[in-house]
DNA sequence: CAGCTGACAGGTTTCAATATCTGTCATTCG
DNA sequence: CGAATGACAGATATTGAAACCTGTCAGCTG
């Protein structure tokens, strides 16, 4: 679209990439058409991408990361572990609800892009998990909660919430009782936490 | 295969469709192989069946409700509410991951069929989550279980396991580490669910 | 000379012609 | 007479040839 002439940059080639996998989807978007958005040759894309799957991969992970991001504000808060636990857990089925609501065509290409980048996503969990770990440590520290391994309570916690955050799910965020499907599991899942007296 | 002389019966179709799907896989399966293995012609199937698609869906409940029954038991028995609660769910998981791992390819395409089939699936759910809520209302009973509103604590607790018996999970629940991840949940969800004296 | 280009080989996708399937129904069969 | 058949129209799937894409590299350009 726009040939400037600035230099080409892998964080140049990422932000086109983006636009048009927006654009065409993921099954239609080509290596050329990154090129042609660049007004470069694609020969110069494979200069700093090997691959079309290294590509795309890297975009997942911007993608994934600019999520990482924002939750990790609030695991970090300075609040009561218990509010801290629950607004972070709304504040990432928010997040997951608002981008597939919003476009649910581009959610629907990122999806495609997860599926096929295991191991990026894998990573994303892990980090996902391991602020939830933080949280959970927290609570275990001013003894609101008990956990006897709080990073196995934090996978437990991100495993059982998971209708609320997989993209599998994301054809049923819309539906009416979601938002107390959502309610009745936090609670659940926080009243397991509780140090019993 | 053996068209047998017997009549033409609403079972013997399915049955027959259950074996040609096996054969075939959910893309490949018609209704003529299905009149073929009967030795009829495909018209006497739309006899029994007004499409293709409710022949499927029969196929569908048929397979989900064996499911259902075998839980039925558990969720009868005279024990304990707690651990009731606990056979039932690794009931579901068991079946599940046998299932998926014993016949891949026919699991696949079950989850195709259900796929397809949402209102029966939608049935299927409702069932299951009612035989929760009997066991959860039961432990309410005892008094060992809090739960305000049995039915949406079952739901809750349904929801919360979804990684262990829902299908968009299947090909992870080879891998080690899920028995763990598993136990932890029920865990955490169990002690969600007792009484706090 | 570092970075870019564009032609190219091998592989994948598209498209239109062809074959198959779904669902109906007038007719046949027992 | 009720159950089953098979020819048929319209819809869907398959196939093979042509178009396009990926990844490489010898050579061009500033």
């Amino acid at each position: 679209m726009a040939p400037t002439s600035e230099t080409l940059t892998a964080e140049r080639i990422l932000e086109a990439t983006e636009e048009v996998l927006r654009r065409h989807g993921p099954a239609k978007a080509t290596v050329v058409d990154v090129a042609r958005a660049l007004g470069v040759s694609h020969g110069s894309v494979y200069r700093h991408f090997r691959t079309k799957a290294a590509l795309r991969e890297a975009v997942t992970k911007r993608w994934l990361d600019r999520t990482s991001g924002q939750l990790s504000g609030i695991a970090e808060a300075d609040r009561v572990p218990e509010a801290r636990l629950r607004e972070w857990l709304a504040a990432l089925f928010a997040a997951k609800r608002r981008k597939a609501g919003e476009d649910p065509e581009l959610f629907a290409t990122y999806t495609v892009l997860t599926g096929e980048n295991g191991s990026v996503v894998g990573e994303h969990i892990t980090d996902l998990e391991s602020q939830l770990t933080r949280i959970i440590q927290a609570g275990v520290d001013t003894g609101d909660f008990a956990a006897a391994d709080a990073e196995a309570s934090a996978r437990a916690v991100f495993q059982a919430t998971g209708r609320f955050h997989d993209p599998c799910y994301a054809k049923e965020w819309e539906e009416p009782g979601t938002e107390a499907d959502f309610a009745a599991v936090v609670d659940l899942l926080v009243q397991g936490l509780r140090r019993t007296p």
